[in-house]
Order: C-alpha cells, then structure tokens, then sequence
DNA sequence: ATTTATTTAGACGATCGGTCTAATATGACC
DNA sequence: GGTCATATTAGACCGATCGTCTAAATAAAT
C-alpha cells in the first residue's frame, strides 16, 4: 500500500482533541492527503471539488480548513509530496548498483509502469496533471511544479550520467538534454496511456526510447 | 488569422432572426467555436466556463443554447474541428514532395511551433489537454479524442514510410510505432511548453527525436 | 397581416470554494 | 479533580459561478 492509497476503513471520527496515543491510526490530514493525491492525478484541479475529496474518506469540510488554509495550500502540499514521493522511488532505484545504469533506469520505469496499472491505468502523473492545468492553476504552482521537474530529470541525468561512464551510451551523449527528453516524453505517454486506459504508450514510449539512445 | 482566433469587433448583436445577409459578419457559431479553442486549450475543460467563453466574444448565454445543445456537445464539436484543423495542417506539410519526407516532417513542427509560439506559449493542444482531464469528462470524449490521435499519427506514420522509401531511415523501421512514438512525446513537450511558458520543451524533443530515429 | 423561424435576454436552481461559530473532546496545570 | 487551554469536528452559511431553460424580440415566409 503506497502513501497514495486512501483508507477504506474510516477511523473513529470523533469531536474534540484528539487520544495522544497515535497508535496506528492514519491522521486526518494524512487521509486528506492521500484523496487529494487520488482525485487529483484522476480528475485534476479544478475538476475536483473539496467534497470530493472529504467524501473519499469520509472527512467533514471543517476538519478541512483546520489542516489547510485553502485549496490553494493544499494544492501545494500535494505537489510538494508527490515530487518527494518519486524522487525517493527515483534515487532506489539508480542507487541499486546491483545492476547496471540503464538497467536501472529501466527498474524504475517498470515500478512507475506497476503503479499506473494498479489503478487501471485511470491515474495519471500529478506533475503533469497540474502542469497541463496551468492556465487556471495559482500561478505559484508554476515554479513548483518545473522544480519537481528539475529534480527528477536531475536524477535521470546522473543516472545516464552513469551509464555513459560504464560504456553503456555514447561518450559524447549529453545526459541531460537526454534527461529532459525522457521526462518530456514520459509525461506524454502517462497522459495517453490515461487516455487509453491501456500500458501500450508507455510500452511504446520505453522501447523506443532505449532504442534511440547514443549507443557510440 | 487562424481559426482560433476570436474576433475583437463585436459584430451588432440584435435580438430576433437577423437579416438574410450573411456578408463578411463571422457567425456566432463560429465565434462560440473559436473562442471555444483559444480557452480550452489555455485552461482546460472544466476550468472553462460558459461565461468565460461567452465574455470573450460578447455573445449571450441564451444563444450558446441555441446552437449547442450542452457545453458536452460543443466539446465534441472543438475536438472534430480541432482534429480536422491539424489533419489538414499535416496533409500539407506532408504533400509537399518538394522537400524530402524527413524535412516535411520537420516542416510541420516548425508550423506547429509557430503556433505555440503565437500565442506566448499560453495555449497548449486540445486533445491533449482533454486528454489529461479524461478522468472527470463526458466518457464519449474518449473514442473521439483516440480517433484523432489514430488520424495524426496514420499521417506522420505515412510520411516516416516515405522517408523509408528514400532511404532517410532505416529499411526495417517500424513507421508505425515511431509516428505512435513522435505523437507520445510531442504532447508531452506542448505540455512542457505551456508550463514553462516557453519553447524549450519542443526543441529539445525535436531534436531527440530525429537524431534517435534508426538510420540504418 | 399573420405565422414561423431564429436569436437573445436573463431568471433559475444547484453547487462550488471558502469562512465561520458552536460543540465536543483531551491534555496540562494547579 | 477542577479548571482552563488546546485540538478537532459539525455543519450552517455566503457570494460567486455553474449549466440549463423559458420567454421575449425580431426578421423571414406566406
């Protein structure tokens, strides 16, 4: 169960502070996350109304902004959790030197690939998801949303950086222009593949990819 | 002037049937149809609203029902005429065989980018963003929004066979999944566009693309 | 002159995001 | 163990905006 998944059991929702022992009990605010996370990357932004999300798990609206100041703020929150969320999953897998650079890449496409497949492909990438918004986004989503991208396509660099080093791609690659291709191209095969409800983009998108990488 | 581009002057607007001559005055519809794309493709689907679009050309909400039956049924008519709108752009760059098939290509990347570049990069591609939203649209959008990317990409897939014939790529390339592969990434680099208000994105999968592409 | 077709004006109910106050529960302190 | 402070939930409420619909107005057709 990833940080994403909302909570089918509804905590004991009780009036007033709170017991201390925080005994396995998911926080509130976590729940609103994970929904937020859910709806968003399904629906987006603006489709997604706050009840939405506070139905999902059963929270009511005053609880809401007890946690949060507005929409806004807890637009950020998700952006801010997300981004860390991949950027751990991106940094075990290119840790794993018990495979090669590329193999490594490959190990967190399959990992990113599992998880759209665990929700039938009907989630799609949060980043993306919001990046497409924009237009009608707080216009400081903006430069959160390019650091997030920033750091996962940092991450991928050093990574072909790797592979480059191991002989894998061409010594004269430039990783990361090739870095930036595979994020620009990734969040357009996880938008079709949404679309289609179907793996066949990212399958595509991935073959094609390695294929066209600087081999010498 | 494209069609997406929304009249300033707002032609005399009177109530009842207007007179028979239909000379120069742009339709309503046409009006509602252009202003239509110029939001959808800033803001999204369901950030759009009626008087958003309504505002833009000084027309009545009153007469957006008269021509459309519901804002689901004007979606579908902005994705027919927006896919009809790029069919053709590529069935010119693409029947012009004064350039060589790689360079027609290229040739339409240039136009599409034009456009982008038009507007500031404040407009991304429609079935794209649609495409994003899918989660929280009429289901019927689906199919239609699959049937334009099959048109696009059978296009593109037609003109990388043509650049096979001429020995531009490989002779065993498979045209089909590079042009699924080139539709893939472009959408994603118009989103990378759009978000980062600039044409960096477009370049960079450009020009990854073709020098990915198998020459032998 | 009357009817019919076409278009606009604006009322309408539902729902939205966001705020607020009251109620309720525990923790901390004496 | 009584009191106050802190934390959380309940849900009414507001202005704005959503998409829809009906009635009014005007020209064409007869």
């Amino acid at each position: 169960m990833t940080f994403m998944d909302a909570m089918i059991t509804p905590p004991v929702r009780r009036r007033g502070r709170p017991p201390k022992n925080p005994e396995g009990r998911l926080e509130t605010r976590e729940l609103l996350l994970r929904a937020g996370v859910a709806a968003l990357t399904e629906k987006g932004f603006a489709a997604t109304g706050l009840d939405d999300i506070l139905g999902r798990v059963g929270v009511p609206k005053g609880s809401f902004y007890h946690y949060f100041d507005s929409k806004e703020t807890f637009g950020a929150a998700l952006i801010e959790r997300y981004g860390a969320y991949f950027a751990g999953k991106l940094a075990r897998h290119f840790d794993n030197t018990a495979l090669p650079p590329l193999a490594r890449l490959h190990a967190f496409i399959d990992d990113a690939k599992a998880g759209m497949a665990r929700y039938a492909y009907q989630r799609g990438c949060l980043i993306g998801n919001l990046g497409q918004e924009m237009g009608a986004l707080p216009e400081s989503y903006r430069a959160q949303l390019g650091e997030v991208f920033a750091d996962w396509q940092g991450r991928v660099a050093q990574c072909l950086e790797a592979a480059r080093a191991a002989g894998e791609i061409a010594a004269d690659a430039d990783c990361r222009r090739l870095a930036a291709f595979f994020w620009i191209g990734w969040e357009g095969a996880v938008l079709r593949a949404k679309l289609e409800h179907s793996p066949l983009a990212l399958d595509i998108f991935t073959e094609v990819f390695f294929a066209g990488l600087p081999r010498r």
